[in-house]
Order: C-alpha cells, then sequence, then structure tokens
DNA sequence: TCATCCCTTACGGATTTCCGTGAGGGATTT
DNA sequence: AAATCCCTCACGGAAATCCGTAAGGGATGA
C-alpha cells in the first residue's frame, strides 16, 4: 500500500503533535518533522524543497498563541496563504478546533484546502481518515463540519456588511464608519446609510441592538 | 526507579490523550486508561477502587465540549470536586489551556491540586516534570503559571461583571440589566451603578464603546 | 417620454447611552 | 463623636443611536 512519505506537522501544542504523529505512525509514515510556529513550518518546507526533499503533506493547527518570539506568519491561515502561493503542489491538512461553518467554508475556498478535521472526540480517526483521502486525490472534512461547502452561502451578506461588522466590532461609530467609507471612497458611506444597513443587520440576525448584532455574528464566525 | 502504576487521562480531545500517553510511555507508566467524558473518568475510578485497584494518578482537562451525551459532571472542576471529596488519596494534575493567574489559584486551593500545566509549546515536557513531582509528594506549577499562589492578583473580573457582559452580549439594554438585577435581587442593580460598572469594564478593557467591548471579552472567551 | 422602482442621502424627533455631580448610608479610622 | 472613605443611587445635560419621512437620481420598461 503507497503513502505519504514525508510529512509535517504543526501546532504550538507539542502534546497535538505528540498525537498526530501517533497517527502517522500507525499509517507507517515514519519521515514526521514537528515544529510549534508557522514560521518554522515555512522554513521547513523551504528548506526541503531545496535538499530535493520536499514535504508532501502539512497537517497544520491555525490558531499558534503568541510568545516572545517574533513571527512572520502568526496564524495557520497566513502561513497556509503563503504556502499554496509559493507551494500549490503541497498538501495541506487543517486540524483545528473552530467548527463555525462559515469560516471554514472560506478557508476551504479561498486557500484551496485538501481536508479540514476538527479536534474533538474522533479527532485522530478522522486525522487518519482525511490522510488516507487527500493521498487518494480527495478532499475532506469531519462529518461535523462536511455542509460547510454544500450550504449555500447566504449571499445576502456582502463583503460590504462584513466590513461593517468589523468595524462595529473594532468601537467605531456609526459616525466613524461614515468617515472611513467616505475617505476609501466606499458607497454607501453616508451616516444614514450606514444607519439603515445596521438596521437590515439587525433585523436579518434578529439581534436586540448593536451590541447584540455582534455578539451574534461572531458566534457564527462572520467576524 | 519507582513511579506511579496505573493512570487515567481524560481530555475531551482524543489527540490529546494519545499524546499524554506517549509521555506515560516514556516514564514506563503502561497501565493507562484514556476517557473523553468526565463521567467516563468518575466511573472508572469508582469501578478500579471497587475492583482493589484504584487509580494513583489523574490527569484531566478543564473544559469538556458538550454533545448529545447528557453528563452529571460537565467539566473538569465539577469532577475534581466529587473525587477529590470521595477519594482525597488519589493525585490530581491538570492539563489545561487555562492561563489565568486567579482562575488557577482558585483551583488549586480550593480542590488542593497536585499540579497544574499549562498546555503549550513545552506542554509535554512539563507534564512529564510535573508526574514526577507529584509522585514524589510535590506539587507542580507550570513555569509560566507558579507565582498564580504566591502574588496576588491586581484586578479581577467578578462573577457579576461576567454576567452584566453576558446580558450585554445577549442585547439587553442597560434598563434592562437593572430590572433583571432588581428582579433577582442582586446589587447594585440601579440604572445609574449599570452605568458606571459597564464604564469601569471598557476602561478596563479599552474598549471605545460597548459593542466593541463585547466583541474583546468574546475573543478573550469571557464569554 | 414618462411612470416606476430602487438606492443613497438628508433631516428631525424619540430613545438610549454617556458622563459628571452630588446626596445618602454604612463601615472604618481618628 | 466626628471625619473619612467607599459604594449605591438619582439627576440632568450632552452625545449617539434609532427610526420614520421624504427628496434626488439612475436604471428599467411601457
Amino acid at each position: 500500500m503507497s503513502m505519504f512519505n514525508k510529512v509535517l506537522v504543526s501546532d504550538d501544542l507539542d502534546c497535538i503533535n505528540q498525537g498526530i504523529v501517533t497517527v502517522l505512525s500507525a499509517l507507517n509514515i515514519t519521515n514526521v518533522t514537528q515544529v510549534a510556529y508557522c514560521d518554522d513550518a515555512f522554513l521547513q518546507i523551504e528548506k526541503a524543497v531545496l535538499d530535493k526533499a520536499p514535504f508532501e503533506l502539512l497537517i497544520t493547527d491555525l490558531s499558534f498563541v503568541a510568545d516572545h518570539r517574533k513571527q512572520i506568519y502568526p496564524s495557520g491561515e497566513t502561513l497556509i496563504s503563503a504556502l499554496k502561493q509559493k507551494h500549490p503542489q503541497l498538501k495541506i491538512i487543517v486540524y483545528s478546533v473552530e467548527d463555525k461553518l462559515q469560516k471554514i467554508r472560506t478557508l476551504m475556498l479561498d486557500h484551496s484546502l485538501d481536508a479540514y478535521v476538527c479536534k474533538g472526540r474522533q479527532g485522530l480517526e478522522q486525522i487518519s481518515q482525511a490522510i488516507r483521502e487527500v493521498f487518494n486525490g480527495k478532499k475532506y472534512l469531519s462529518p461535523q463540519v462536511e455542509n460547510a461547502l454544500s450550504r449555500k452561502q447566504s449571499v445576502e451578506i456582502s463583503d460590504y456588511d462584513i466590513e461593517i461588522l468589523q468595524l462595529l466590532s473594532e468601537g467605531l461609530s456609526q459616525k466613524e464608519i461614515s468617515i472611513h467609507f467616505i475617505a476609501k471612497n466606499v458607497t454607501p458611506s453616508s451616516l444614514s446609510s450606514i444607519e439603515k444597513k445596521i438596521s437590515k443587520l439587525t433585523d436579518y440576525f434578529k439581534a436586540n441592538n448593536v451590541t447584540h448584532l455582534i455578539a451574534i455574528v461572531k458566534d457564527l464566525g462572520l467576524i
């Protein structure tokens, strides 16, 4: 039975790296490297290419706790973004606790990931399956999020809406948001229009007020 | 060299359980049981006592994601509380991402835990050390939180604060929160006091407004 | 061309939030 | 007993927001 040979595992919790290594072992993959920083992951991948022994698969977390080491890639997402551009042939499996469909959907589509596995009670079995599927050129999603791709996008929420929500969550007043859009030459930008749009959004999400609205969309992983 | 013989590992992420098992292996501890629910942990410990082969050490997480299975002990804390009463001789090591000093301090003191290890980049080495220390009758704290017991915490967010934040995130107005507290006979409950408290909180978290505040504390996982 | 629809914007009043001031009361100190 | 501190609360004006109304303009179609 053929399988990946060279795999890189990247998670800031060494414990989790170790757990994944066990799974790889069970799949007879022994050429495994562990890293705890995205920057290290990038360097390892680059170096392996130069050495003419590139990694075939990267299994990575999304969120990495910052510490004293200054990082170019502070998160799995920034790392993936760089890698998929520079090394499109590298297969990538994301292994994360994040289970917001919207977030996963954007991730999968934006970076054309090969698999997304949720950390959970059956995480290891799913990782194992994901590795086998990806090796066979397929994509894989954990069962609990597998409809992240199928379910049709709530087209009603535009990038413009997201930006307003984002700015609200950053503490800007509606007046400031208006000024911000005027400065960026984005329309609609009047205070009145901003008010209307926010009112539409609170309506749409059945929120009582803006504070509630932000709490809701944060829970949905929209921002 | 003498060491623990029988150990129970309890974390809802199977991956993490697996990582810990590797460490135990390296310490020549092979009689290891894994569980993914606190209720299972409790049952295993009870059963082992009845079988006259009790566990000597429990390594457990604090937070367990709820699923379809109804639980008596929904969190590590509730489990620990029950166990330390019923089986005070059982050694307990908590292994969690939680790194708030105040929280850890309360945990250690309230339940007289034997060790607290933070999940992190050096988590496994620390777990290994914690096991050895605890076996020798000592207590252990991860370096990054070792002053949880000594240094007193400056300002802390009370349950009252959390409830206000929670209610705000649910869309209640300040007036409604006041009414809510009056109904529950919780003081302070006046609109004026609610205003002041919220103002303090936005100050403390350096938020521009309440919307910003909720976005921040949601990011911090406070609510 | 004209009627209609939809989007952007302005405006104004009602409501809510923000923020400073000061009264009252309990606990502690002098 | 008096002074002080701290907490709770009321009040009031300023600021922000909510919400309804309406004007202007571009696109569409009869």
